[in-house]
RNA sequence: GGAGAGGUGGCCGAGCGGUUUAAGGCGCAGCACUGGAAAUGCUGUUUAGGGGUGACUCUAACGAGGGUUCGAAUCCCUCCCUCUCCGCCA
């Protein structure tokens, strides 16, 4: 959520920030709302401190004395119950204004940060650099990743299929094993990076939703529990970020880094004809997130060391990547600032998303209401929330099954993985 | 799912319709005392929103939301959560 005093005091600063996102940005509604909730909560606040004043008196005189009867407590009551009434028109009015000042906030995107490069849409994020070309696999004949998973018969779509319907999966056998193996792999090289494990409920209720952003606005990409108000978890982000909804951290608690392995839960509405084919686009997966909660002064360098730990994992399994930051016309609502993990799928010949790595700032902190406190200073202070994925484990399947492809048409095991899985080909 | 007991400040804990401006204690900070400390004493010690250049000031907050009342931590209703017992269950 943005700072609605931020938007009061530099309206034309934040307009021209959120204009770089596209579109148009009408931020005058906001501020006409805001105008009329100040100004009936000045009202209403003097209307109240009578009120309180009458009550007062009145207990004052009763304790010295005076019965209820006497024509003084009875003027006082009169009087109180004439500001109750008055009490009573304004006091809805406001609620309902500032739940539509709410709600309209709620709607708003984040700013960019000044570092983002500014441009329309993905066609001009920005590309970071490049790692791992001495990598880029050789063999001219790569199936995708779908085609010799079930080959090998350790992917199985037909069957998932039956069990629940399109863009789901069923892993078999030594499939199975790979995914496991990755997600021990992923989460040991977190932790021993310094993130603290988590595994947090994955079904989840809308306040956790609207608390990392969502909700309102994007409440058909998630699933919906309809008997409960709980969702499943669209990604670890919400549950592991909301740990620490409406809390006050004290500052040395400050900075808080946890990994979390989740299954992930996506409708993917509107993305019905895009890779309707392979692992990359289910609407269930795995994955291993990084959640940081830090000081606002470090979260910029804090962004820039959590990308490195996802790189981290790619150049361990040494697969081709490269890192792209988003421009402001293909920022996520949230972020103030992104950058995109690719890696290399030989089979279409594309760099395709396996990580994204987003800098909230205060964004997410003010929704969910996390901030905290140094000792000895007056008032709180947001924190600053980051994530990213530390990996998607189906696509990084994707990315070994391809990249890793040999001329006799078996899959080579990364080096690093070979431990955890117990053996050297597939 | 059934029955019962609870939810008060950083923590413990009192309060069950009106000087609550939330007692008392612990903790923490400052000051005094001291050669220095301990002990002791005094003072202070929440957050959010509004107004004011500022000193400051108004409002709100005792799990959440409603209600009764001139006045609610206290009474009533709904919900959430925790604990105990029973049932069910991996």
């Amino acid at each position: 959520m943005l700072d609605l005093k931020q938007i009061r005091e530099n309206p034309q600063a934040v307009r021209e920030r959120l204009n770089l996102r596209g579109g148009d940005a009408d931020i005058e509604p906001i501020l006409a709302l805001d105008r009329k909730q100040r100004d009936l909560e000045t009202q209403r606040s003097q209307l109240q401190a009578r009120s309180n004043e009458i009550g007062k008196l009145v207990g004052q005189k009763m304790k010295s004395g005076a019965k209820p009867q006497d024509a003084e407590i009875l003027a006082l009551k009169e009087e109180g119950n004439q500001v109750k009434a008055q009490l009573a028109q304004l006091e809805p009015r406001e609620r309902e204004l500032k739940a539509e000042l709410d709600a309209l906030l709620l709607m708003m995107p984040n700013l960019p940060s000044e570092s983002t490069p500014v441009g329309k849409n993905e066609e001009e994020n920005v590309e970071v650099r490049r790692w791992g070309d001495e990598y880029l696999p050789e063999n001219p004949n790569i199936l995708p990743h779908w085609e010799i998973g079930e080959k090998l018969g350790i992917l199985s779509f037909d069957r998932a299929v039956k069990i629940a319907q399109s863009r789901f999966v069923a892993l078999i056998g030594a499939g199975a094993a790979l995914e496991r193996s990755l997600i021990n792999f992923m989460l040991d090289r977190q932790i021993q990076a310094g993130y603290i494990e988590v595994m947090p409920p994955v079904l989840i209720n809308s306040n956790s939703l609207q608390g990392t952003g969502q909700l309102p606005k994007f409440a058909e990409e998630s699933f919906k529990c309809y008997a409960d108000d709980l969702w499943l978890a669209p990604t670890a982000e919400v549950p592991v970020t909301n740990l620490y909804a409406g809390e006050t951290l004290s500052a040395e608690d400050l900075p808080i880094y946890h990994c979390a392995y989740t299954p992930c839960f996506r409708r993917e509405a509107g993305s019905y004809g895009k890779d309707t084919r392979g692992l990359i686009r289910l609407h269930q997966f795995n994955k291993v997130e990084l959640v940081k909660l830090v000081r606002p002064e470090t979260s910029e360098a804090e962004h820039e060391a959590l990308v490195q730990n996802a790189e981290a994992i790619l150049q361990a399994l040494k697969l081709p990547y490269r890192v792209l930051e988003l421009c402001t016309g293909d920022l996520g609502f949230g972020a103030n600032k992104c950058y995109d993990l690719e890696v290399w799928l030989p089979s279409s010949g594309k760099y395709r998303e396996i990580s994204s790595c987003s800098n909230f700032g205060d964004f997410q902190a003010r929704r969910a209401n996390i901030r905290f406190k140094e000792a000895g200073k007056k008032g709180t202070q947001f924190v600053h929330t980051l994530n990213g994925s530390g990996l998607a484990i189906g696509r990084t399947m994707a990315a070994i099954l391809e990249n890793y492809q040999q001329l006799d048409g078996t899959i080579a095991i990364p080096e690093v993985l070979q431990p955890y899985l117990g053996r050297e080909t597939l």
